[in-house]
Parts: structure tokens; C-alpha cells; sequence
DNA sequence: GTTAAACCGTACTAGTAGGTACGTTTAAAG
DNA sequence: CTTTAAACGTACCTACTAGTACGGTTTAAC
């Protein structure tokens, strides 16, 4: 990975996954505050004054780093939601995507890092919770337009399906507790969406 | 505040609580990381040997904030059980308690804290979650013995009425956003009541 | 070829905060 | 009255890390 020089024609996006990558590992490993941006460039093969180059600051390569995984959770959530098959099933795949992700060692990393800066908090806000909720939102307000659902507003629905999913998991995991093993986590998606909908069938 | 030399008797108690108050201002304001012990020392009027003495480092001051305000917080919740009303009312008692608590800045700023350290995390999950867990986990058990519930255990049952009662609230806030207003706060938690009663009624 | 951009590696700057040591002061203890 | 514990204030040590600067190297571009 240690390219001395300037970098051969389509290397650069391969580099740059490679400290991202670096990055997630380090953070994963020791944590924002005792991560270096020495650390990170030497396990990507990178310099400092790269990382600089590329992102700025520190922030500025964490906030890629959200931006990144913000991108890659979207796009399984509505791999998830675009099932053609019952609404329930749909919900079920989007709940179990959802715990397994928000209970992912890179995830909860990324969120206590983003709880010591307000920078970085409010771009996982926008960014995670936000985006990640107007499109759920939107596909409640479709189911209950097809009257699968009665709901006063998409995001009440929303709220009160993401309550009964996630419980106090992420803030008990986020403080260091163990995460539910994967049959726990699929058998409570599928509890949880039962909830739901008899909360919110009418 | 500032005393020179040996404290006249009965003064440590204050001088102590000072401090811990003074931690506190600290954290709200800065935060965990940019609050220094010797800011601390300079707003008790005390001295930073005299911090180190009472508490060994940091961390261990720190800890002592934890079990502060979990100790507040146990003796609020207890309260709010031991009301003899009908069940209905003392849960929107207590929940309504348990979201001002845990939206309050100090517990906010508490939470962050605890996100850099695994061993403050440690102790805020054992003095927070676990402890009022295991309260209101208790006075479940007793609504379901005298016929008020249908639940499966008191542990699931207090999640799931965690999860109806705080829904992503803490973890928005804790991010950034804006907390809801006390009257939403309190039409929240009556909700979140009855969702539970109607689910747990059996 | 020659130039110039992008990069590596190393060294350097500067600021900061946790923790310790010590001399001084006050009041409790006897 | 003397001794001693507890505390203040200041100065100090140590370690560390974000960010910058620079010289050397490799490849693209022309």
C-alpha cells in the first residue's frame, strides 16, 4: 500500500478507501480521542500531511467518516424497504438491518466519538437519524395510504416504531454492555414490528 | 469558599459538595475533555492537590459525579413509585421523571463523559440503567401479581416500556437536537403509558 | 526529456493538561 | 502551648498530539 511519489492513473480511490478504512480501525480499536492522525496514516501507507491534504483536520477525515457510513446504511435500508412482499416482512428485514447496524462496533464508534464533538454530532444527526428517517417515513405514509396503517403523523409512527426496535439497546451497548446475540436481535425485530402494528392498525 | 489551611469541623461536607458542583458547571459548559481539574479546583476555591486527594485522578471525580446523580435520581424514581394512586397515574409520574432526568444536561453531559471511558461507562450503566432497572422492574412484578399486567418478565417489560417511554429522544439530544418542551414531555409520557397498558394488559 | 503535481518520511513547533512536590497557613487535638 | 492534619497556591515535570514545513521520490502530462 506504501506508494512513494505521486500515484498512478485510478489509484487515488483505492487510497483513499484505504484510510478510510484505516481510520474505522483505529477508531474501532482505541477510540476518537486516543486515535492519532499518525496512527491512521501509518496503517493506510499514508503521510500526515496527506490526510491533511485530503481531509483538512481531524474532523474533517471523521466527518468522511460518518458521511461513509451514513451512505452505506442508506443504501441497505432501502434495499430493505423495496421489498415487494407483505408489509410486515418488509418491516421486520428494515428492523433487523436497523439493530444490526446501530449495534456494529464501527456505528457505536462513531457515535461516542460524535458525542465529543458538536460538529460531529450534528452531521450524524443530519446525516444518520435524520436521512435514515424521512425515508421510513415515507414508506409508512405509503402503507397507510394503502390503509395497512392508521397513523396520525409519519414522524409519531416513526418514532414509536424506532422506540419499540430499538428499546434502550443502542445506549446500553453504546456504555459497554454485550449486544444481543443474532437470533435475539431477529427475534426481537419481528416482536417489535408485531407491536407496532397492532398499535397502529387501529 | 476559599479557606486557607485546616477546615474548621463539620465544613468538609460543604466544601466537598462544592466541588462536585463545581464538576458539574465544569462538564455542562465544556464538556468531559476540555474540563481540566484545575478549573474545577479554581471554581470551588479549592486547590488541585485537594482534588487529587479526595479523588485520585480524574476518572475517580468523575465516577463520584455518577453516583451523585444516580443517587438523585433512584431517590426521584422511588418517589414517584411509592404513589398509592392507580397504576396509570404513578407510571405517568415516573415517566415523565425518568425523560426530564435523562434530558437534563447534567445527565446529557454525564452520558458523553462516559462515552470516552470505558470504566466511567462502566459505573453509569450499573448506578443508571441497571439500578433503576431493577426498581421499576420490581414494581412491575407487583402490578402483574395483583392482576394490573400481562407480561412475560418484569425485565421485558420494563424495556419495552423504556422503549415506549424515551423512544430515540436521549440519543437525538445527546447528539445535539433541541429537547422537547416540558408540556410535550408530559403529553409524551401519558402516551407512552397507555401504549404500555395496552399492550401489557394482556 | 522536462516539468510539475502528488506523495512519503522525518523533523519540528507549540500548546496543553494530568499529575506531583513543596513551602505556607489555619485550626483541630491534646 | 505545641504538635499535627488538612488544605491553599505556585511551580514544575512529563507526555503527548494536532498541525506545519521541507527535502526527496515517483509518476503523469506535455
Amino acid at each position: 500500500m506504501a506508494r512513494r511519489g505521486r500515484p498512478k492513473a485510478g489509484e487515488e480511490a483505492a487510497h483513499r478507501d484505504a484510510v478510510i478504512s484505516a481510520a474505522f480501525d483505529e477508531l474501532v480499536a482505541k477510540g476518537y480521542e486516543k486515535t492519532t492522525m499518525l496512527d491512521i496514516a501509518k496503517r493506510a501507507g499514508a503521510s500526515k500531511e496527506t490526510l491533511y491534504n485530503w481531509f483538512t483536520n481531524k474532523e474533517g477525515l471523521f466527518s468522511a467518516l460518518i458521511k461513509y457510513q451514513a451512505d452505506t446504511t442508506i443504501t441497505r435500508i432501502k434495499v430493505a424497504l423495496q421489498d415487494n412482499t407483505d408489509p410486515r416482512t418488509t418491516l421486520i428485514d428494515f428492523a433487523h438491518n436497523l439493530l444490526r447496524i446501530l449495534l456494529s462496533e464501527p456505528s457505536l464508534s462513531l457515535n461516542r466519538a460524535a458525542m465529543t464533538s458538536v460538529d460531529l454530532a450534528a452531521i450524524l444527526l443530519k446525516h444518520g437519524r435524520h436521512a435514515t428517517g424521512s425515508i421510513v417515513e415515507n414508506y409508512l405514509e405509503r402503507l397507510a395510504e394503502q390503509g395497512y396503517l392508521k397513523i396520525s403523523s409519519p414522524e409519531s409512527a416513526f418514532q414509536l416504531l424506532y422506540g419499540l426496535i430499538l428499546q434502550d439497546w443502542q445506549i446500553r451497548v453504546l456504555l459497554g454492555e454485550t449486544p444481543p446475540s443474532e437470533d435475539l436481535l431477529s427475534q426481537h425485530a419481528e416482536r417489535a414490528v408485531d407491536l407496532f402494528f397492532s398499535l397502529a392498525k387501529g
